[in-house]
DNA sequence: TGACAATATGCGTCGCTGCTCATATAGTCG
DNA sequence: CGACTATATGAGCAGCGACGCATATTGTCA
């Protein structure tokens, strides 16, 4: 309806992209560095189709770019602030996960920092 | 599962707050000044279950503060990352449709920003 | 105490969304 | 060309979440 109607609809689908965990886990694979749909399938341990199909709305929505090379598809952030966005809240809610379980400090290091460069292994299970 | 999984969905559950119109809308109501229920459904315009269904939720997932005065409940916002983190998506979101309709500019100033207002007082925790 | 105001909640409905299965499309290689 | 690989998509199903209605709870005031 109205413009503001809009542009909250607007804000909230761009929250909503990251409100579902198979999305995230998508987010946190291929913040660092672009990967083809096989790669992210393999390392988060879902489904081909299901992957695929939120790559789909990611790539929609704007969040992604896609790159075809050959019979594959890389697909890389394309929007910084929504990696910013992911570091706040996953330093905020380690932050605040730590607080409760003081004893596992250090595991919930989701995704890598703005410039930590080191190797990216994250392992996943 | 593992503390990975339980993190991520923490993480989403974050995100997820704010993906639904309802909730943002009382972010943006409340964000600035804390208002009773009646105050919020008022400038909502949404019915009083509604509201006092999503203001629970809200609560419970830590992003908001009650205060009880009387016969009526203030709500105010308990986590200054959150706001941050809508101030940062509605300033980006606004640019983006901006683009699509430059003769609108202007019109997308969702939430006040978060310069100067000495009377704010946002307690983080 | 009873009437009234403010807020919360149980329940049922309904639409949305995420998942899987099967299949389609596209590219590579022989 | 045909076989194989990588990715996308249509259909159907299941579960969750947002909503409204009615009602419960809590507080105020006369």
């Amino acid at each position: 309806m109205d413009e503001r109607s809009h542009a909250i609809d607007a804000v909230t689908a761009y929250f909503g992209v990251l409100s579902e965990p198979t999305r995230l886990r998508i987010m946190l694979a291929i913040c660092e560095q672009e990967k083809t749909v096989s790669q992210i399938v393999e390392e988060l341990g879902a489904s081909q189709t299901n992957v695929s199909r939120h790559l789909g709305i990611m790539h929609r929505s704007g969040v992604l770019e896609r790159r075809k090379e050959g019979n594959q598809v890389y697909y890389r952030t394309a929007d910084a602030t929504m990696v910013d966005l992911c570091r706040s809240v996953c330093k905020r809610i380690s932050e605040r996960l730590e607080e409760k379980t003081p004893l596992r400090r250090g595991l919930l290091h989701l995704m890598p920092q703005a410039k930590a460069k080191s190797k990216l292994k994250q392992r996943a299970s």
